[in-house]
DNA sequence: CACATTACGTACCTATAGTTACGAAATAAA
DNA sequence: TTTATTTCGTAACTATAGGTACGTAATGTG
């Protein structure tokens, strides 16, 4: 069989959609908890077990590569408001409008998958754990960039340190993501972020 | 048998410590997870199965009741501090000195099991999701309260509603306790807490 | 003493989790 | 067509979860 530009292969096609398993699987953690069997994800996908294992190798291998995923846009994302150029005080704004905007209405679940796993972290095998940490680390890495350029500026006070301004930020954001889960409205969360911010 | 003052009761004395049980798996509860499995609380309780579901019904009685004593505890201790006449800015400042105690010197685990579970709500039974609600309502009420004093005082902003305050207050202390699981030092959580309430 | 009563705990039950053995199916190469 | 290769998915396996049936032990009572 020849399929776009790939050399025909020998054996069985494989006929396991990768992304469309990652996708629901992600949509499950997601929407209720990390916790969802794989038996759930495969009835869902409409895949079998062992093309999952085969494809992921485990329960752990699967929930890291729905964890990349899922990293990878959220993290894209922040990375786009916060190499804005605009000042400090717009981003912050930005950021706030990013945060609590009406997920539902866009087909998203509630809440942040990130935040959720990380509450979790210790439940997890070592590649997903390994794979939370790092996530993590890259995100207190872009806020730590930010506001080394907004002290730079003269935007931010200087006497907070950058580190603990940093986990200061990540913190507000998981606190949005968990009062959205928990059904606070998003005006509110606004309202609560905006005061959080407001002490920087 | 006579015990105290109650009248000698027929059939075999009850030998399970319903206390030491509860303790136990407070602890387990609070120091890894609400997952611990009922058969490893018995263990090391040193009690057998079914006199724990003797004692609570189900595995959803023993965290209910487990959240009972959390509860009451944590409840009592922030009442104590929020009923003080103190001026609103003592008053938060002896918020985040509870808040970032050394509980590890104390010996007990980092974090709040009540913050833990709330996290997870939805995956409880009935009896500890209400209690979990309950708890979250009288924690609500009690900031509400404060927050409406401090008001009346002319010690607090009049243009944030009491209800956005009292989710503030309570939010900012789930944070608090998450870092300090998270292995967070205390200094910095007692730093972020501080910047948190500069703002109210 | 025998009896009614209550709590005890061993040894099981059922359900479900993650995981895999293995024979069948589908392809490219010989 | 046959063979080598690769993937497929049914039907298991093992471990562990929450939960309980039931015979036994320990008490007060008559």
């Amino acid at each position: 069989m020849i399929v776009d530009g790939k050399p025909p292969t020998r054996g069985r096609p494989k006929t396991l959609e990768r992304d469309h398993v990652l996708k629901t699987a992600l949509m499950c953690y997601w929407a209720t908890s990390p916790d969802v069997a794989i038996s759930k994800i495969c009835a869902k996908a409409g895949a079998s077990k062992p093309g999952l294992y085969r494809e992921f190798g485990s329960d752990d291998g699967l929930k890291e590569a729905v964890l990349s995923v899922y990293g990878e846009i959220v993290s894209t994302r922040r990375s786009e408001i916060l190499a804005s150029e605009q000042p400090f005080s717009e981003v912050l704004e930005a950021l706030i409008t990013y945060t609590i905007q009406d997920r539902r209405a866009l087909g998203l679940p509630d809440g942040c998958l990130l935040f959720a796993m990380r509450a979790r972290r210790d439940e997890f095998g070592p590649l997903t754990r390994k794979k939370i940490d790092q996530l993590r680390l890259d995100s207190l890495e872009k806020y730590r960039q930010w506001i080394d350029r907004a002290k730079a500026n003269g935007e931010f006070r200087a006497d907070m340190s950058t580190e603990t301004a940093a986990l200061y930020l990540d913190a507000q954001a998981g606190n949005a993501m968990r009062l959205q889960k928990e059904g606070i409205s998003n005006e509110v969360i606004g309202e609560i972020l905006r005061t959080a911010f407001s002490a920087l």
